[in-house]
RNA sequence: GUCCCGGUAGCUCAGCGGAGAGAGCGCCUGGCUACGAACCAGGAGGCCGCAGGUUCGAAUCCUGCCCGGGACACCA
């Protein structure tokens, strides 16, 4: 919540109680931002929603509330809106006191979460032998930039990374390296990447060859020691690519958050056995399957869930029920995040719903599936090559680079060297990331390059040239900056205004899990500095004007860079 | 067929019970002897898919329909 808020709420819920009574007590102000200028910083719509309750007029109700609140300390005189809403001005000296709050406070403002929760977060979950492609974007962004929140708001957040380890294609992928004789030793990704397409051609086209790969599969996951040999070195070569692509991203996961669909192998025969134990399976087509009620398939009969599939193998539904049971009892998880394409929001609901019916995931424990949407050509298909092939992850970025460079370039920008290649890389990656996190996740969207790359808008790069703008003056200034003591312009309390609406910002990314709403607002933080600077000359003003302004670039430096930081983009020092 | 998402300015999208429905891009008019104009000030441009309903009040909630996308048994 806005500090602000904080202060008003109480004092409003008192003057209704003043005004009306005990039995109106609880009743929530439903404060908001003020939706225009004239009418101050906040607004309440508490007399029209009063008006019934109390058969009064809105007018009425207005009148005798504003004669029991007491804000004098905190606000002008309020006043009384026409449609019956009492609208809020903050005194500026307040307004000044919660900037200087925002200044002193590494959180910015944002009160710790209680009771913290130990939050498990699934996220990215490339597949081994395959380069990280589009497919791969918007799951290890968006599941980055909540991990990071989440723990912001002092979460203890574990970051899950569950690789596509030991699915059905090893059997082929192995099968066809060792009929070409290749040295795994030599494989790089791409090398494997390419191997995974020769041997899915094949697989496709040759039964003899699907059969040997099928049993190849059984041999792997019965531990033959030349089958996992290989399998082992493939994990480590994909594993070393996913951590370099990692490092570029600047996506913080390592080597210890990786729990492959392998690590829970041996767990899963015990899963079958407990579920059988607790009545829930049934075989049906040779599969052990959960027919849970409500779920239905496209002609109307039971949807199963299959546990254990007809050839004695185990998919991702026995794998994911494995993880929520080790994620709950072993890492001791309050609440599961899964961030995976939407197209899977059924297969969550189902692995969810037996996951609760075996009572391995209480109610307590609280597992939500945060889906996205697609990332789309500019033709409104699904983005591919124009050979149809799924673009990778590294070509786009290269692509994001380049055209950040050019632009650094058009715009005149006098780095050079290692520091213009750096910030170019910087703007690139953070004109993909933001492109990525600034529309609603759950819709698809279009990744058109020029528009995420430009330098104006609703853009990464955007805000990173409001920090950096920030930066620039703030370095000019030449001193360490103080306390704000003045807001008298328009400008500069609507700046502070935005500023003390950090904490209310990360908040509602970390309760709805909606990293959109922090990118908006640093958005509004940075419009609202190009207004600032247009009208209060900063390093021009003299004396305390000029210490007070300072003091605001300072807080509004650091919310931008806290913020970028949160949705992982390099807040830059220069462009 | 069932279920889930979408349908808001020419385009890309916010807003999801409250005051003339907002932003960016594009378009038009002004503004740089620069604390970084990657900007600012202003303008044109909307039956908020359609029809009912609930409400003092609906883009927002409910119902039906239309259009687009997706999911729906052994790939993950």
């Amino acid at each position: 919540m806005h500090a602000a808020e904080q202060a008003l709420v109480p004092r409003l819920e008192a003057a209704v109680v003043a005004a009306f009574g005990a039995e109106y007590g609880g009743w929530d102000p439903q404060l908001r931002a003020a939706t225009r200028p004239e009418f101050g910083h906040f607004q309440t719509n508490l007399p029209l929603r009063l008006a019934k309750s109390t058969a009064l007029p809105a007018p009425r109700v207005a009148e005798r509330l504003l004669a029991q609140l007491r804000v004098d300390d905190l606000c002008l005189p309020p006043a009384l809106g026409g449609q019956g809403f009492i609208n809020l001005t903050l005194r500026p000296e307040f307004l000044a006191a919660q900037v200087n709050a925002l200044l002193s406070d590494d959180l910015l403002g944002v009160r710790p979460a209680a009771p913290s929760q130990r939050i498990v977060v699934d996220f990215s979950s490339p597949n081994v032998a395959k380069q990280m492609h589009v497919g791969h974007l918007r799951s290890t962004i968006i599941g980055d930039t909540l991990a990071r929140v989440l723990s912001f708001v002092g979460h203890d957040v574990v970051r899950r990374n569950h690789v596509g380890d030991w699915g059905t294609q090893f059997g082929m992928l192995i099968e066809q390296l060792l009929d070409e004789g290749g040295d795994d030793g030599d494989l790089d990704l791409p090398a494997l990447d390419a191997l995974y397409r020769r041997a899915r051609t094949r697989f496709d086209g040759d039964p003899a060859f699907a059969d040997r790969a099928r049993a190849r599969v059984v041999a792997l996951q019965a531990g033959d020691g030349q089958t996992v040999g290989v399998w082992r070195r493939m994990v480590a070569v994909s594993l070393a690519g996913f951590d370099a692509m990692y490092a570029r991203l600047g996506v913080r996961l390592t080597r210890a958050d990786v729990a492959g669909e392998s690590s829970y192998h041996d767990d899963l025969p015990r899963v079958v056995a407990d579920l059988t134990e607790a009545g829930l399976l049934t075989r049906s087509e040779g599969a052990l399957c959960a027919f849970l009620p409500g779920f239905t398939n496209r002609d109307g009969a039971p949807l199963p869930l299959i546990v254990r599939k007809a050839d004695g193998g185990f998919g991702y539904d026995a794998t994911d029920l494995a993880a929520i049971r080790h994620r709950i009892d072993t890492l001791g998880a309050d609440r599961l995040v899964y961030v995976v394409d939407v197209r899977q929001s059924l297969h969550f609901d189902q692995v969810f719903a037996l996951a609760s019916a075996a009572g391995w995931l209480p109610t307590r424990v609280a597992a939500q599936h945060v889906g996205f949407g697609m990332v789309l050509g500019e033709d409104g298909k699904p983005f591919k090559t124009r050979s149809g092939d799924t673009v990778s992850l590294a070509s786009l970025l290269d692509a994001a680079e380049a055209k950040a460079a050019a632009l650094l370039d058009e715009r005149g920008s006098t780095l050079t060297g290692p520091a213009r290649s750096a910030t170019a890389r910087a703007i690139g990656v953070g004109a993909v990331k933001y492109a990525d996190l600034a529309g609603g996740i759950g819709r698809d969207y279009v990744f058109a390059l020029d528009r995420l790359v430009a330098l104006a808008g609703n853009t990464g790069p955007y805000l990173q040239y409001a920090h950096a703008r920030l930066a620039s003056l703030l370095d000019r200034s030449g001193g360490v900056p103080g306390r704000v003591t003045m807001l008298d312009h328009a400008a500069e309390q609507r700046l502070a205004l935005l500023l003390t609406g950090f904490p209310g910002a990360v908040e509602s990314v970390a309760a709805t899990l909606e990293p959109h709403r922090l990118c908006g607002y640093l958005y509004q933080v940075a419009t609202a500095l190009s207004v600032f600077y247009e009208e209060c000359p900063v390093l021009r003003a003299s004396g305390d004007v000029r210490a007070s302004r300072l003091a605001l670039c300072l807080a509004a430096r650091r919310v931008l860079a806290t913020g970028l930081d949160l949705l992982g983009i390099t807040a830059l020092e220069r462009m």
